[in-house]
DNA sequence: CTGAAAGCGCTTACAG
DNA sequence: CTGAAAGCGCTTACAG
């Protein structure tokens, strides 16, 4: 007995069976072109051993790694979660492996994670960038052989075709809506340091447009990051000169964080205060008020990202050219959100 | 210039800097033993042509892969994304990448998912198990030379150390709490097709010692899928002969969709019927009435499964021996959990 | 139907 | 400090 006996080879199951690699090889891939005979023969030796190709091997013979890669901010987000679900569904229809890495929205995170997945040499990378203009992160995508889709947010300045929601309209409709119910005073909740985040600079920009069109004034505060911090700014502003009708809140945790505070504080919603929020969540119905939502399509868009990002894999594998050729596909696919009106925006109960 | 240039490999970066490969690699590996100036040659070679190494090679090597498998049943479930950005943050503290695939809690897609892993040649996995009694996992587990462990259930008849929530305790402190409230009917509302579920066994294993303890009579009703099959649970069970006046939920989506039904069919909790819910819940507290739980200290079994396997792998890199050894590893850490007091079980409102 | 041999891109004694 | 060469475990023309 060896003392490290590790993984069985290629080679071991070659000697047991008496045949040659080629043999097994030819077994291992589908089996053509080898006797019945030795090909169960071979077979049961690979049962025996508990043989497992090394991957590795036959990714240095130039194979593919039937491997992509994902990057996201973080798969403890629901929307990430979600998207990352959705794409290891539509990988494992391709048989295809699909690994997951989080950046915490950081830049260098990111980076180094990317080049990890370079590494590993992924057939493909779908990634949710933490920037949207990041040069160094063009800089290697551009010199990588690898295709890649962004989704949730795209990337500037790159070829890199893009999967997104249609922020912009989806803030302005439900601004108008709440301008709709007569509040002329909505004001903006947002987290805090993601000014420059790309979904929330869009909905912001939907916010102010719909505000611009009704001669309002627009106000965002971009200081919530949790229950205490929503309350200190809900407090803030009702106590200010000039107290805000309305809130729109920016993403799913703004809102459930908004919610948690207005009902802390027994402030009465909509009467005093009413509130939309951007992104669906599980129990939006089922609080009192139930919680009017812009509504994204998240399973879509980690689908559609990947469906996109296959139709590269395999055109590429095909020509076995590089680069250039998907130059053309930069292209941003929108999605559509819904407006899911409840009770919190003033519309009657049922 | 080549048809595929693919990616630049040591050798052109050894051709294009004139030096030998040995060079190359030890500027990769730290350069060690290599002249100052021949590292500042190589290091921009390496940055001109945008060479990363190519890993399959450095693996065939019989270099570590630095990386890590994570099995769990689904991504989108809040209490393993959890946990998987838990191993995450651990993994990338030691420098590991992890690979997160879902099983769907389909024991073939998991053995499937655990062969990819050990042919990509992974230095430990983490595993969520589908079924705790699974002889062919159980079979793949024992040959293979990679660290395992499980968490949030275990596998039987295996060496595989574990690390679980005292799901038992957890729910007999839910269950003697009620009674403490004087709820003679308890009932428990689980999900679908999951009464053979470690975690789930455990838990109604408790409630009904409780329930025992307390001379009275245990009913458990498996029948819930979504909102709709909850109403219809809670109408049923309302209007049978002898009505619950206690709820207990197995499991966080069991108790949020038995909570929508209440409210939908204006229900009043806790006076008609109180309720406790098996895992913490993002708006448990903001719901009303609010939500009485047992909290599971997720990131923490996340934390220490992973700590636990890192500790495996680097003993097993150290010794060079594998299997046999880890016999002794078989325990199971059991975390303890929370009686989160809130409303929905009786308890006074602040 | 079968197999010997070359080679994928690295690392590592070994020799200088 | 430096490099030629062997070899990791596969796949694949090529020859039979």
């Amino acid at each position: 007995m060896r003392a490290v006996p590790s993984h069985a080879t290629l080679t071991d199951v070659a000697r047991e069976a008496r045949v040659g690699t080629t043999t097994v090889s030819r077994v291992i891939n589908g089996g053509e072109r080898v006797s019945p005979a030795t090909l169960e023969r071979v077979q049961k030796v690979i049962q025996r051993l508990g043989y497992q190709p090394n991957h590795a091997a036959r990714i240095l013979k130039g194979e593919s790694t039937r491997t992509l890669g994902l990057i996201v901010p973080s798969v403890a987000d629901s929307f990430f979660s979600t998207c990352a679900e959705a794409a290891q569904k539509v990988s494992r229809l391709h048989h295809f492996l699909l690994i997951v890495t989080s950046s915490n929205n950081h830049g260098p995170t990111e980076l180094e994670n990317l080049n990890v997945l370079i590494q590993h040499r992924v057939d493909g990378v779908l990634i949710a960038p933490a920037v949207s203009h990041n040069k160094e992160l063009v800089e290697v995508l551009k010199r990588t052989a690898i295709p890649v889709v962004s989704f949730d947010r795209p990337i500037y300045n790159s070829s890199v075709p893009s999967v997104v929601s249609n922020n912009y309209k989806g803030a302005w409709e439900a601004t108008r809506h709440l301008l709709s119910h007569g509040y002329k005073r909505i004001i903006c909740f947002g987290f805090k340091g993601e000014d420059s985040l790309y979904t929330i600079k869009e909905r912001i920009r939907g916010y102010r447009q719909a505000i611009k069109e009704a001669k309002l004034t627009a106000e965002v505060d971009m200081s919530i990051s949790d229950c205490e911090s929503a309350e200190l700014a809900v407090r803030t502003h009702l106590q200010g000169p000039n107290p805000p009708d309305a809130i729109f809140a920016l993403k799913n945790l703004a809102t459930i964080y908004t919610c948690e505070a207005l009902q802390k504080m027994d402030i009465p919603v909509p009467a005093t205060i009413a509130l939309i929020g951007f992104d669906d969540f599980e129990l939006a119905s089922t609080l009192n008020p139930s919680i009017t939502v812009v509504k994204q399509q998240i399973e879509q868009i980690g689908e559609v990202a990947t469906t996109l990002l296959f139709e590269q894999v395999k055109a590429r594998k095909k020509s076995g050219v590089r680069g250039s050729q998907n130059e053309r596909n930069s292209e941003t696919t929108r999605l559509e959100t819904e407006l899911i009106l409840r009770n919190s925006c003033g519309c009657g109960r049922r």
